[in-house]
RNA sequence: GGCCCUAUCGUCUAAUGGUUAGGACAGUUCCCUCUCACGGAACAAAUCGGGGUUCGAAUCCCCGUAGGGUCACCA
């Protein structure tokens, strides 16, 4: 048993530059499922030194994010706040000899003539990822890097290598991106005589263009998801599988799993090296099968909310079509959609088809369509007081298919819906009741 | 360019030296059907190349090649 003692920590330390991606928050879901699944504490620090691009409104992106995640964090940092703590390190590493000021000629408007430098003992750094193994980097062609623009204005490597320590991360989980950073934090670590964390580098996330998902590049924000009706429990399905799978059994193997099902799942080890492509189709099958597993209730509860988010209500008739519905939505927003953009409008509004839709379908022309309806009236007429679709289907069906059932389904269809496309006949008669079918054959006929 | 990482269907992936290289998404076709959607079935589609090691390599080693990352007083 690989008993460790001590409680594991994994963080999630985006910086408030720019709103969430799927890059970032797979990261987070990474540290988030690890540090849960061994019941350790998952860290939200915001890295937020660089006080010319943070901003308020980017915390408050990231902060959502994880609460429609429902990724609760034990702790949360704002690492400008930790400002008098990287003061004194960074006096502290002066004062060793680790770290020197050093006199600069700037090259750029905003540079410092005097900055703090670290002083690289220029060895070879060796690490342990827990992906991909033994890595050694050469920090001689880093030179005597820059980790403070002065003494109360910490840079990056120094800001996260503290706050790592004083925060007792265990594990660092983290992009690709940074393993070029690992040694210089590791130098700083030992400079500092902290521990050395566990580095898990994950692959990095690509557009469809094969490159670094970025804002810059058209990355949708992960609230922009949410807004569009995807399930929080999809977008962590999804992402948890997109570098990550779970030991392969051969055939039907699992891939819609619950947050649970995940925690009981993940290990770092099976994590993928190579980077992986975001797709939103298959991002968007996951949403359909999660959206199927929810009951009549909780769907009824989930579009409701969504819409209201959006200044809408659902219409009262939404209990009888909620089947429909369910099967002809994949998000939340298309079912939105659906219900305001007049496709279940049938339900209340007579509608107004033209004789040319009436027969479109129908291959058989004005008279014939004419009489056809006219003899499912008759039909109809005498189906008793059980008027169900399929009542509906079993009064008219025989004749449909003695005469053609194009030429009688079609234009009942359209009588009844007004639309080209829409859900089938007997179904459409069995929701809006004799009355109405009746009726609005009648008036579709008289348009013939 | 230096350094580092990576390489299985279009995409996400399974396989831990022995399989007709499996699954899923997307695609195509068919069935169900008056339409749309749902559902069902089928088809197509991959081990980057070259050398080794081995009875046997997608799997291990080497060399190429390709892609990516990183080389800030951003994080």
């Amino acid at each position: 048993m690989n008993s460790t003692h001590d409680t594991i920590v994994t963080r999630f330390p985006p910086s408030p530059t720019g709103l969430l991606q799927a890059g970032n928050v797979r990261t987070a879901v990474f540290n988030y499922l690890f540090a849960k699944k061994h019941g350790g504490k998952f860290v939200l620090r915001i890295e937020d030194t660089d006080r010319e691009r943070s901003k308020s409104e980017y915390e408050q992106n990231i902060i959502d994010t994880m609460k429609w995640l429902g990724f609760e964090y034990d702790e949360f940092y704002r690492q400008s706040e930790h400002a008098p703590r990287h003061s004194e390190v960074l006096s502290k590493l002066i004062e060793q000899g680790d770290a020197y000021v050093s006199q600069e000629t700037p090259k750029e408007a905003g540079q410092r003539a005097e900055v703090i430098r670290f002083k690289n003992p220029n060895t070879a750094v060796t690490f342990t990822d827990v992906i991909r193994g033994d890595i050694t980097i050469d920090t001689t062609d880093l030179g005597d890097f820059v980790i403070g623009r002065s003494l109360t204005e910490p840079l990056y490597h120094l800001g996260v290598t503290v706050d790592d320590f004083d925060e007792g991360i265990t594990h660092v989980i983290r992009g690709e991106d940074h393993i070029s950073n690992t040694p210089r934090q590791i130098l700083i670590l030992r400079a500092l005589g902290a521990p050395i964390p566990t580095y898990a580098h994950l692959p990095l996330v690509f557009g469809t263009d094969k490159q670094k998902l970025s804002k810059r590049r058209g990355a949708k924000a992960i609230t922009e998801y949410r807004d569009e009706g995807y399930l929080p429990e999809a977008m962590i399905n999804y992402l948890a599988l997109l570098g990550w799978h779970p030991e392969g059994k051969d055939e039907g193997e699992q891939e819609v799993f619950t947050v649970p099902e995940l925690l009981e799942q993940f290990t770092l080890e099976r994590i993928q090296k190579s980077s992986g492509v975001f797709d939103e189709a298959k991002l968007k099958w996951f949403n359909y099968e999660h959206l199927k597993r929810l009951s009549d209730e909780e769907f009824t509860d989930r579009i409701t909310t969504f819409m209201a988010a959006h200044g809408q209500e659902v219409p009262e008739y939404m209990p009888q079509i909620l089947t429909l519905l369910r099967e002809r939505s994949q998000t939340l927003g298309e079912a939105r959609d659906a219900l305001i953009m007049g496709e279940f409008a049938f339900m209340v509004v007579t509608p107004n088809p033209g004789p040319d839709l009436l027969i479109q379908g129908a291959k058989a022309d004005a008279a014939t369509v004419k009489r056809h309806l006219e003899h499912i009236h008759r039909l109809l007429e005498s189906v008793g007081p059980e008027f169900t679709d399929a009542t509906v289907k079993a009064a008219i069906f025989d004749y449909a298919t003695e005469v053609g059932r194009a030429s009688v389904l079609w234009p009942l269809r359209v009588a009844l819906s007004g639309r080209e496309k829409s859900p089938d006949p007997f179904t459409l008669a069995g929701l809006i009741g004799k009355e109405h079918t009746l009726s609005r054959i009648v008036a579709a006929a008289e348009l013939l």
